[in-house]
RNA sequence: GGGCCUGUAGCUCAGUUGGUUAGAGCAGAGCGCUCAUAACGCUUUGGUCGUAGGUUCGAGUCCUACCGGGCCUACCA
């Protein structure tokens, strides 16, 4: 049995994400994640919220609240709407965790005996009315270059220039607007990645089945320039994990806390600690404690990659303790939002509450994995949505179940007819869906998506394909006993699909187990066995359509809903 | 500015190391079926593969230039 350790990235915590988000990691992890589980392997899938930083100091005081409550409650409302789109965390932990701290400190000490942190003293911009420093992203002006009035301090969105706050003509603070803005003296911890750029390199290098989005991204921040440059992890802010080396005191970095994407990463670790009682989380992420067999694959939109192919890996390598690297990166591109792009701050799109309110998990969950971005940015419409949705869920899925169900119902009542036998066109079926079965299993172990998504929807269409052949509607008035053997067939499709399914869309498919009275969710290793899980006789009862469609109106009137901002 | 990705039928996308008449789903057209959510099945119409050159016996695939779209560029996360 396989082990597999499975991570999406981890969510900020200021606000609810959108389905661009969604897709983009944690839709994905779970497919896998319930893929793995299906086939007999055991899993450890792990979430948490990316607590600390900045924007979540921002959001909280906007809120009107202390950080901490603020953070507590989003994670809240964050691990509910997961639950509702099926998310099948193992735990969704928190990064600002006692656990979190802990591990962060320890690494940071770790890596200061190892040599590779340094203190550096610096000046940054410092605002007297907001009582911070201030990043460069939060400090505008007009820019040197062009004169664009409103150019962020790290780079101009007029002219695209790079900028330094200290650049800008007339800069004020975006937070209160403030133009009382000084330079200010702070020292800071720098993780010195320049000295593990080779070994990272390496690493990569070894990395030949990677996304081509994930290994190129990689290599261009280990080879820009003068290479791997080192980077600050810490920051003077209140909200975070405080600067420790180990469990000791770090003499002149008191009050200052870690940078949140020096602790993000270490809450994947942190959070099976969170999760286990006791060690049990070693035997997930110490090799020299039994994780040797686990394979660790992280699932994250393009915006992480760097962080997960270099800075975590040095946070782990430089420790020169045996902690388990990440073995695969699925990366994603964004999804777009018709024509545009979905945006957090700027409230455009679907976002997850709103998903919900409209239409079951289900057919999200399937829409945005059948048509997710892995090659390229992808695109979503109401009308693509709407068409995609209806015609695979409704038509071919949904109508199967129903046809079947009901003929059978109103010939030979709520019980696996016991008629008839099996000839060369079932075995000719069999033959034909263990050959898509298999091909299935491969995209789904490669994580290939859309075409795990594609194989499955011809999957079900051979069972219509089937039927039309069969036509058992016609049979029964000459044959009964063979129309039964083929209803009889076309039930136990209805339960294999179930199964086949449940990493897609689990809710529908617990359902069709309800409907076909089945506890059997064993993998079709052996189609033709699975095929006679339902024995003659066993009854069923028939469901309720399984997807209702989309109408016009309706697809008129989230369009319309959903055209601005968010309200 | 630099780097990476991308441009294939009306739409959304596949096209393995260059190899015969370029594929799928949706949409369109025709036929069939009537068990079913007017659902299903079969057949079929659509492409000089962004443009222009080049390499090659052979290019959607490799090279160059140009045009268009996107992302990243290290203090947002």
């Amino acid at each position: 049995m396989a082990r597999h350790l499975i991570t999406s990235a981890i969510p900020y915590i200021n606000g609810i994400k959108h389905l661009g988000n969604l897709v983009g990691s944690q839709l994905p992890a779970d497919l896998f994640a319930r893929y793995q589980r299906a086939r007999g392997n055991e899993v450890l899938f792990l979430c948490a919220t990316d607590e600390h930083g900045t924007p979540a100091e921002l959001a909280a005081a906007k809120a009107g609240k202390p950080v901490a409550e603020y953070c507590a409650e989003m994670h809240d409302v964050q691990a509910k709407i997961a639950e509702g789109f099926g998310l099948s965390f193992d735990h969704f932990g928190r990064s600002s965790s006692a656990e979190n701290q802990a591990l962060t400190q320890h690494f940071a000490g770790k890596l200061a005996d190892a040599g590779l942190i340094e203190e550096v003293d610096e000046t940054q911009i410092y605002s007297k009315a907001d009582g911070r420093f201030l990043p460069d992203r939060y400090i505008e002006g007009t820019c040197p270059n062009c004169g664009f009035e409103d150019a962020r301090g790290d780079q101009c969105d007029n002219c695209t220039k790079q900028l330094d706050p200290t650049d800008l003509i007339n800069p004020h603070s975006t937070i209160s607007g403030s133009t009382d803005l000084e330079e200010r003296a702070t020292k800071h911890l720098y993780l010195k990645q320049s000295q593990l750029r080779d070994t990272l390199q390496d690493w990569i290098n070894t990395k030949t089945d990677w996304p081509v989005l994930t290994t190129s991204i990689a290599n261009k921040w280990l080879n820009d320039g003068d290479g791997l440059q080192d980077r600050g992890i810490t920051r003077d802010l209140d909200w975070g994990v405080p600067v420790k080396r180990g469990t000791q005191d770090w003499p002149g970095m008191e009050g200052k806390v870690f940078y949140v994407w020096f602790d993000a990463p270490i809450e994947y670790i942190a959070c099976s600690q969170e999760w286990a009682s006791g060690d049990e989380w070693q035997r997930w992420w110490r090799t020299d404690k039994g994780a040797g067999d686990v394979t660790y694959t992280q699932f994250m939109g393009k915006d992480n990659v760097p962080f997960h192919t270099l800075s975590f890996p040095a946070t782990i390598l430089g420790s020169g303790e045996p902690w388990k690297l990440v073995d695969y990166i699925k990366s994603f591109n964004y999804l777009n939002y018709e024509g545009g792009q979905f945006s957090t701050s700027r409230g455009r799109g679907v976002f997850m509450d709103q998903a919900l309110e409209i239409l079951p998990a289900d057919i999200w969950r399937w829409w945005l994995l059948s048509n997710c971005p892995e090659t390229s940015d992808a695109e979503f419409t109401w009308e693509g949505f709407q068409s995609g949705v209806n015609k695979d869920l409704s038509d071919v899925l949904g109508n199967f179940v129903s046809r079947v169900t009901k003929f059978c119902r109103s010939k030979f009542g709520e019980t696996v007819p016991k008629a008839g036998t099996y000839g060369p066109e079932e075995d000719a079926l069999i033959a034909e869906l263990t050959k898509r079965i298999r091909a299935y299993e491969g995209h789904m172990e490669a994580m290939d998506v859309r075409k795990s998504a594609q194989e499955l929807r011809a999957i079900w269409a051979l069972g219509n394909e089937y039927l039309q052949d069969a036509a058992p509607w016609t049979l029964f008035k000459t044959d009964p006993d063979q129309a039964a053997a083929q209803i009889r067939l076309a039930l136990n499709l209805i339960r294999l699909y179930a199964v086949l399914s449940a990493p897609f869309m689990p809710t529908t498919s617990a359902k069709l187990f309800v409907a076909m009275n089945s506890l059997d969710t064993s993998w079709p290793d052996d189609v033709t066995a699975a095929l006679g899980s339902l024995a003659p006789g066993h009854e069923f009862s028939v469901p309720d359509n399984l997807f209702a469609k989309i109408t016009d109106e309706e697809r008129e009137g989230w369009a319309e809903r959903f055209s601005g901002i968010r309200d």
